[in-house]
DNA sequence: CGTTTTTGACCGGCGC
DNA sequence: GCGCCGGTCAAAAACG
C-alpha cells in the first residue's frame, strides 16, 4: 500500500528529446534552441524556461507517481480480495475433501490436514490467528522447524515433481498420498547430512498445472549455484535463492539467512503470472507490511525485537526489484506508462510526417 | 564409475 | 494390538 512511503517510486523521466513536442509553448521550443547554442535570449530568459520546464517534468513525475499509487492500491485490493477467497475456499475445499473422500476411520487425520491447509493460509492473510494457535496448542515444537511454501504454476501435461529452486536436491521417496491422487516426491538437500533442509513437492488438488513444494529447515550454507541464481529473474529477497523452473516459472525459497527470520511460515505464491511474492512470515511482515507488493499491511508487526530490516542494503533491493518485477509486468502499469511516453512522443511524431 | 533416481519395504505415530 | 498412513530407507536401475 504505502509504497511510497518506503521506497521513492519516482520515475525519472526528466528527459530531454531532441525533438520538440507540438504541445510545448513556443517559449520552451525557444529554449530547447538556446539549449543548443541557436538563439541569444538573455540568460534570465533561459533561467526561467528552464525552470518552467523542470515544473512541468516535475508536475508530470508527480502525475505518474500518483498513477503508480492508485495502481498499487488496486493490485493490493485485489490481492486481498484473491487471498480472502483462498481462505475461504480452502476450508470448505478441505471440509468437503474430507466428508467426501475419507472414510470414518480418518477424521482426525483429515482434521489435522485441514488445520494444515488453513494454517498456511491463514499465514497468508493474518497472523493473528497464528500467533494465538501458537500460544494455545503445544504444538510449538512442530512449528519450530520452519516451514515454507511456495507455489509454481507449471502446465498440467507436465508430470515432472521438478521445482528448481537453485539449491541441489536428492530425491529420496515418492508416495501417493491419501488426500491427492498425484504422487509426492521427498527431497533432501544434496549437502545432507550438513544441511537437513527437506523439501516436498506435489500437485495441487484443485489446480493440477500447481506444484506445491514444501520446504522444512533452513540452508546452513551458501548457495551451490551463484551463476544460475545471479541468471534467474529476482524475486526473492537474496539473489541468491533463485533459479527458473523447468517451463519458466521463477521459483523462489526463502532467504532466511539473510533476513534472519524465525519464524514458522513463508508462503511464496509463484502461482500468478506476475510472478508475484508472496512472503508470509512475521519479521518479514513487519518490516514489509508498509512496502511489500503483497499489501500485507494488516498484518502485526509483532516480534519487533529491533531487527529493523527496511534500513538494511539487501531488503532496500529486495523491495525495489520486488516493486520493479510487479511493476514491468503489470499491463496496466504497461498501458499507463505507454499511454504517458505516447502522449508525449505521437504529436511529435505526427508533425514530422 | 560415481551420482542420481526409482520403487518396494520398512518404521513410527496415531486412532480405534 | 491392529490397521492406516506419511515418511524414510536402501537396493537396483538409470544416467552422464
Amino acid at each position: 500500500m504505502e509504497f511510497t512511503s518506503l521506497v521513492d517510486t519516482s520515475l525519472d523521466l526528466n528527459f530531454r528529446p531532441l525533438r520538440v513536442p507540438d504541445g510545448i509553448p513556443k517559449q520552451e521550443v525557444e529554449s530547447n534552441f538556446i539549449g543548443l547554442g541557436i538563439d541569444h535570449t538573455p540568460v534570465k530568459d533561459e533561467a526561467s524556461d528552464l525552470l518552467e520546464e523542470l515544473n512541468r517534468v516535475s508536475a508530470e513525475n508527480k502525475k505518474l507517481t500518483e498513477m503508480l499509487t492508485v495502481m498499487c492500491q488496486n493490485y493490493n485490493a485485489l490481492r486481498n480480495q484473491v487471498t480472502e477467497y483462498m481462505n475461504k475456499h480452502s476450508t470448505t475445499t478441505a471440509t468437503t475433501t474430507s466428508a467426501d473422500d475419507h472414510s470414518a476411520g480418518s477424521k482426525k487425520r483429515s482434521k489435522a490436514e485441514n488445520n494444515e491447509i488453513l494454517k498456511s493460509v491463514q499465514g497468508e492473510s493474518s497472523s493473528s490467528d497464528e500467533d494465538n494457535s501458537c500460544t494455545k496448542k503445544p504444538r510449538e515444537e512442530h512449528i519450530k522447524t520452519k516451514t515454507t511454501r511456495v507455489y509454481v504454476r507449471t502446465e498440467a501435461s507436465d508430470t515432472s515433481l521438478i521445482v528448481k529452486d537453485g539449491y541441489q536436491w536428492r530425491k529420496y521417496g515418492q508416495k501417493v498420498t491419501r488426500d491427492n491422487p498425484s504422487p509426492r516426491a521427498y527431497f533432501k538437500c544434496s549437502f545432507a547430512p550438513t544441511c537437513l533442509v527437506k523439501k516436498k513437492v506435489q500437485r495441487s488438488v484443485e489446480d493440477q498445472s500447481i506444484l506445491v513444494a514444501t520446504y522444512e529447515g533452513e540452508h546452513n550454507h551458501s548457495h551451490p549455484s551463484k551463476t544460475d541464481a545471479a541468471n534467474a529473474v529476482t524475486t526473492s529477497p537474496c539473489n541468491r535463492l533463485n533459479g527458473k523452473s523447468t517451463l519458466g516459472v521463477t521459483a523462489s525459497v526463502p532467504c532466511s539467512n539473510t533476513l534472519n527470520s524465525s519464524g514458522p511460515n513463508i508462503i511464496l505464491d509463484l502461482t500468478e503470472p506476475k510472478n508475484t511474492l508472496q512472503i508470509d512470515e512475521k519479521k518479514v511482515a513487519s518490516s514489509t507490511s508498509t512496502s511489500t507488493a503483497g499489501g500485507h499491511n494488516k498484518r502485526k508487526s509483532s516480534l519487533g525485537g529491533g531487527d529493523n530490516h527496511q534500513n538494511r542494503p539487501e531488503f532496500q533491493h529486495f523491495l525495489i526489484e520486488q516493486m520493479a518485477s510487479s511493476l514491468t509486468k503489470d499491463p496496466s502499469f504497461q498501458a499507463a506508462l505507454a499511454a504517458a511516453i505516447s502522449g508525449k512522443f505521437l504529436p511529435n511524431n505526427q508533425t514530422d510526417k
